[in-house]
DNA sequence: CTGTGTGCAAAACGTTTGCATGCCT
DNA sequence: AGGCATGCAAACGTTTTGCACACAG
């Protein structure tokens, strides 16, 4: 089995899972993500998309999207205002963002760090999940 | 001295640093950032500070906003794609966003936290700043 | 006086919506 | 066959812009 058939098997469980279709679409949409890993934005998805499925419209990129999100196959990452970005990544991990390069770079969260992090919310907070994000420069081999 | 004028002297010597001119419409916007420390949105604000400068514009609350953040006096945050919010407080911290109430809550950092968190980058990044944010169900006393 | 900061309106930007049509189940 | 998903275009909310005027230094 290749990677993407196991790629879309993971999705059409999890779409089954909430009652919902498989459609060309989805799948499309879903292995673009999965493809490059670079964080792109709903815009970037949209154009790589279009060379596969060239009537895919706008409003259906970001209805996969929300889906998918909703799902918990993407998370959706504000580093800024500007556009949202999607991420495939579901490990604890934090992103780093190159003020030099422009890329965003995972960064794995290890069970000591994420322990530390659970240390700042106080007593009684229920805590469902968090956003961590650095800036800086990254090394330039990367 | 009052605590008002401590802030806006704050404001003037960072104006001041960045060659920038003091106008009642920056010290208005300053101190209503400093007043209820809720992190308001521009919208917040502009509301806020209209009842004192009633003339006062969107382009303007907005122009301020952006020379505060650029002198490092405020914070803007983006916990999601809607409006940023702007926080005074300049120490680390965290913010957690309640799902119930839609109170955003500093969380302090430590010093071992902190440290806990710049182990997450790797070596060889130049680590400039950090953004991070929980989000689930606060105490119910807060 | 000089030119930076302001107010206004319009534009830009990313995203969402309403509705008719298409297609998955 | 039924109804959820799609494509289109127009609307939306937030933020930015361009320009003439005001006012701080």
């Amino acid at each position: 089995m290749s990677i993407e058939q196991k790629q879309n098997s993971d999705l059409l469980v999890s779409l089954k899972a909430k009652g919902l279709r498989s459609t060309k679409q989805r799948l499309c949409v879903y292995n673009i993500i999965l493809e490059k890993r670079d964080h792109p934005t709903a815009d970037d998805i949209f154009l790589r998309v279009r060379k596969k499925l060239p009537k895919i419209s706008f409003a259906t990129v970001y209805n996969c999207l929300e889906t998918f999100v909703d799902c918990g196959l993407v998370k959706k990452i504000n580093l800024d205002r500007s556009s949202s970005r999607y991420c495939p990544n579901l490990s604890p991990h934090a992103h780093f963002k190159c003020a030099t390069t422009g890329k965003i770079i995972d960064l794995p969260i290890n069970s000591e760090a994420l322990n530390s992090l659970n240390s700042i919310i106080p007593d009684g907070f229920s805590h469902v999940g968090f956003d961590l994000s650095f800036h800086g420069i990254s090394n330039p081999n990367n």
